[in-house]
DNA sequence: TGTACATCAGTGAACGCGCGTTCACTGATGTAC
DNA sequence: TGTACATCAGTGAACGCGCGTTCACTGATGTAC
């Protein structure tokens, strides 16, 4: 698996050709095997099949390479939100619901990306790129949001960014303690998928929701 | 900082005397510094001033060192958990709103700890005693949930468990994308505390609570 | 109370290993004319 | 189209370092009698 590139010839000879992308594949190989710490530059060039000096053309060093990975990662994230909301339809409620279970899916199904982003402790200060992905995933969950709160009457509003962070966090706080495979995750009688959309739903009828009598 | 333990006088000599102590408690400052993969054997070992197979004695490997940190972490939280919910007086929601900040307090002013006890991939499957202690910990959360729920009408009671899920996975989210001093922690124009006790009740309001109007 | 002995807890030197990093280098690629 | 040259991307050898781990050892402590 060392040239596992999409498609394409394998390079050959002095030039690998594809080696930036090779090394942050073999990055997310070693989070998934042995966490954000277990990451070396190392041994992502031997997975590469370069010499251990070869990593230094691409990335100054173990740490620019992780913010490549959690960079790649929100924008994976952004869009797998995104998808699932599908700009709200055909119902606000339903499309809420179905990017809770978007999110968790790309925890399950993307572990080490999940990592790289939320808890490899990438210092998001020094990386204004970084941040701006993390903002732009982020926004997906705000926007819907704000179309579920919009169905409020005017004066009983919450604040839309208030609902969504309340929503990251619990769908983050079950995606990290009960959403992966790892072993020591708690282990409880139901799946997270159901422990989210229950979760989600005694929440947005505490805010009243939903309001309108014409929505299922 | 080499003898801190808390009272009485430096050991000397050949025995430490208070070796296992000094080395969780060089575990912690690790974590504090550097994070959980940060801690290692020969670090520990300086900073207790001893010979690096001096913890040998006390410890088969680093993760069994972890894994004592975690075990003392989780009984330091249940007590403060426990400490704060004080039986559900003079009420169970004050008490409930107390311990939610009690969770967020301990995750600021311990995150080494949190650390070790969350994120440190300390597996819990093979260490029936650190599962316990975790279970433990949790437990107080439960009784809680049990007490609040127990104040709706029977016929329209969630099962605790789940409401005591929600509330730990809202709590660890917020404690954990919000909660802590690290750089790489996003900004948001609301406290921690604040966010976690307007989620709390915007949820147990989706739960039908406060049901009793004798209660304020 | 004293003595002999077993056990405990830490020593310090040693080892192999993998990592990060540097360096002068060189093969391959792109471009100006 | 061909040639000269600059630039790029990877080499491979080397280094110092800190870690994990083992080992025979030894000083200190506890206990049986």
């Amino acid at each position: 698996m060392k040239w596992n590139q999409d498609d394409g010839p394998p390079p050959r000879g002095y030039h690998h050709g594809n080696l930036k992308e090779t090394l942050i594949r073999a990055a997310l190989d070693l989070i998934a095997r042995k966490g954000p710490s277990g990451v070396t530059f190392a041994e992502a060039a031997r997975f590469a099949g370069v010499s251990p000096a070869a990593p230094y053309r691409h990335f100054r060093d173990r740490d620019e390479l992780l913010a490549n990975v959690a960079l790649r990662g929100f924008g994976l994230f952004e869009a797998a939100l995104a998808r699932a909301w599908d700009d709200g339809q055909p119902e606000p409620l339903a499309a809420f619901e179905r990017m809770g279970r978007a999110y968790l899916e790309f925890a399950r199904t993307e572990p080490a990306y999940y990592s790289a982003m939320f808890e490899a402790g990438v210092p998001l200060d020094d990386n204004q790129e970084l941040r701006a992905a993390g903002e732009g995933a982020f926004g997906v969950i705000r926007t819907a949001a704000e179309r579920l709160v919009a169905q409020l009457p005017p004066q009983g509003r919450p604040p839309a960014l208030m609902v969504a962070l309340h929503v990251w966090a619990m769908a983050h706080g079950i995606a990290s303690l009960f959403g992966r495979g790892d072993a020591g995750r708690r282990k409880v009688p139901m799946s997270p998928d159901e422990l989210l959309e229950a979760g989600v739903l005694v929440y947005l009828r505490g805010l009243g929701l939903p309001s309108d009598p014409a929505v299922t």
